[in-house]
This record gives C-alpha cells, sequence and structure tokens, in this order.
DNA sequence: CGAGGCCTTGACCGCGGTCAATGCCCGTGG
DNA sequence: CCACGGGCATTGACCGCGGTCAAGGCCTCG
C-alpha cells in the first residue's frame, strides 16, 4: 500500500520533481486548514511560520498604515502565500493573512519544511524555485507600480483573472496605490 | 600550499559558511571585470547567465520604456547585481546594466553556477539565502511605491548611503518613478 | 570660446487626493 | 412585511503633486 499524496505534487512536480524519500518526508508536512469570509488566517505583527498554498477561494496580505487597512497582495487559488519580509529575516512582521471568502488551504510548518532542507536537498531546490519565480513576480509588480499608471495597474489586473470582480473594492485601490474614490472615477471613466 | 581564496567569501561566509570542497569549487568560477564610467556591463535585449556582485564603484540595471532611459536598480560596493526576471526564468529581459562610474565587479557565470548547486548543496543553499535577501529588498520596495510620496522615497533613498549623490540626477528620478524636473523641485522645496 | 549636457525654474494642466453628500444593497428588528 | 441602519460605491467640489513644454543658467570639454 502507497500512503496517499496530496494533490498538490501535481503542482509540485511541473517545477521541480522530488525524489520518492522527499516526497514522503514533505508529504508528512501537509495541512489543511478551512477559514470562513473575512476571518483572519495570520495575524498582524506575528512572525510568519507557515508556507500557505491557496487550494480554493481567495486571501489577502493586508496591513495598516496610519490606521488605513491596505492590500500587499492577493492570492488565488494555486497561489502560494507568505510573508516573505518575516518568514526569510526571522522579524515580524506588521501584515497579516486573511480569507476574503470561503478559503481552503494547503499549510506548511516553515521550521518543519526548513529543516527538511537539511535532510532531503530535494525540498530545498523546491522551494528555492517555488521563491524564485515569486521573486520575478515582485520585480514584475515594482516595475508596474514604478512605471505605469493607475488605470493601467487596474486593466493588468482584472485581465489577470476575473476573480478580481468578486474582490472589495477598497481592497484593489489599495493594492493599487490608490484611494477607492479614485478606482472608482477610473472604472466610470472606462464605460 | 592552500590556494589564494577571494575576500568575497568574506561576505559570503557571514550568510552561509560552505564547506572546504564547495568553497574550492565555488572559488574556481570567479573572475574580475573591470568597466570605465558609463560603459555598458549587460547589453539591453539578451539573457542574464551572470551573477554579479559590486567590488567598488556604482552600477545600475536599465531599460527604455517608450524610448526614455528608465533605472530599475542601484548597486553599490558589496551589493549582488542580476537581472533576475531573466536568470531565473531563462527568458531575455529588455533591461540592461551600466556602470555610472569605475567599476570593479566580481563576476559569476551563472550555467556553471547552478551546475555546482548540484554537485554542492552549499552553493545552492548559500544562493538561496542571497536571493533570498534580495526578494525581501524587492518586496520593501513595492512597498516604498505603493504607500509613499516621492519626497519620501526620495529622502529614503538618500538616506541609505550619500553615494547617492554621486548618481545624476535623472537616473535617481526615473528609479523614484517621477521625472527629473519632478525630482529637482522636489529638492529645492527641502531647502 | 562655443557647444552640448545637465539641472533649475516658470507656466500651465490633469491625475489622483480629501471631504462630504447621495445612492444602493442587504441584514435585522419592530 | 416594511423601516431603518450600516457598509460600500459613486459623484461633486476643490486642491495639490507631479507631468509637459520651454527657457535659462552653469559646467565641462573640445
Amino acid at each position: 500500500m502507497v500512503p496517499s499524496v496530496h494533490p498538490i505534487f501535481n503542482y509540485f512536480d511541473r517545477i521541480y520533481r522530488v525524489c520518492p524519500a522527499a516526497r514522503a518526508a514533505l508529504n508528512e508536512l501537509l495541512g489543511k486548514e478551512r477559514y470562513t469570509k473575512n476571518e483572519l488566517i495570520q495575524q498582524t505583527g506575528n512572525s510568519c511560520r507557515t508556507v500557505y498554498f491557496v487550494s480554493s477561494g481567495i486571501a489577502r496580505i493586508f496591513f495598516y498604515k496610519d490606521g488605513e487597512d491596505i492590500t500587499e497582495h492577493f492570492a488565488f487559488a494555486g497561489d502560494v502565500i507568505v510573508r516573505a519580509e518575516s518568514l526569510f529575516t526571522g522579524e515580524p512582521t506588521p501584515k497579516g493573512i486573511q480569507a476574503l471568502q470561503e478559503v481552503e488551504l494547503l499549510a506548511i510548518d516553515a521550521v518543519k519544511l526548513f529543516a527538511l532542507y537539511d535532510t532531503h536537498h530535494d525540498v530545498e531546490r523546491l522551494f528555492r524555485l517555488i521563491f524564485e519565480q515569486e521573486y520575478v513576480a515582485a520585480i514584475k509588480r515594482v516595475e508596474s507600480l514604478q512605471l505605469q499608471h493607475a488605470t493601467e495597474r487596474y486593466l493588468d489586473l482584472v485581465q489577470t483573472t476575473d476573480l478580481i470582480n468578486q474582490i472589495p473594492l477598497r481592497y484593489i485601490a489599495s493594492y493599487l496605490g490608490i484611494t477607492q474614490v479614485s478606482l472608482s472615477r477610473i472604472r466610470a471613466g472606462l464605460r
């Protein structure tokens, strides 16, 4: 009897196919979590000690700046979600993670994961490749914030996925770096 | 006779101390390059196949958007400099690297480096940690572009290092996402 | 000494900000 | 079942930051 392996390996295998021993060890760390709409997945102010993958639903990373709720990142089904500035430094982060809908997550304890890096080189490689992709995505986001107008950024965002339409405008506005009022006008101007 | 080891290992060791075999193998890949002021280090439009560390001087990553010269990144002594969106995807990039002063670089062939990842786990770990730091830096930059005014971004930039004062204003302006005219006014307003 | 590169400054404009009023949707309680 | 209230989006009035275009000053270098 082969123990059942989590479907996330369909995704992992496309990035890097780890050896059977590594696969078994990694499989042990996979946990499933469910959150209801608007529920907090991770508190603001703590340290990031969990790597999540979104199985279904939408989540966001957010924080407060001068009392305002700012969205830093959206994550949809298939996306990894971590507060990297904490995960990779050990520092606590002002950012939290929240479910924007009923959400199912795959959760991996980061301390155990990093321990696996020592015993299973393949696991370190897999996650190195995953986070390299995230790094590249962050650079793309820098480019868009540095060079594009809010209208262009909005258009780019809506065409990545139509799930965007399920997200409240105020969250999208702060993600774009503008106010909700301005975003409302931008949308009005596009009609 | 121990073969001489490059001083960059003072920097590497603070991040992760690789075993002697890995150190020797990595040491083999280290090359020194010199460029004069304004010289191109990497052409725009090619693929990133080199990891650089700045030994002395200042370099920048730049590209052209609608005919305009845009600075994406500055690198000073001690900084790593790569065009990550190409290095980690294999895709060519519209970005180039240029010396802003007389520059000395440590250059590492990326193909050979990645090959070392297979034979020396330690090397993969070292560079994983280096690029994780760069990823965190990219996230910080996203935050500043998303939330801060140009004046704040400028103030933050000048207080990272006073070497900023050696960089032409127009390069700084595009890095901040504004025009050189606006940056000139911002500076005037600070006096 | 003239030319060109770079920074500054003025005039003007539009995008996006703030503040506030209004409209719309929906959940809850009388 | 309707009335009310609260949360969210839209819209108007107004303003300021940063954009464009263009002129002028300053420095460097041939």
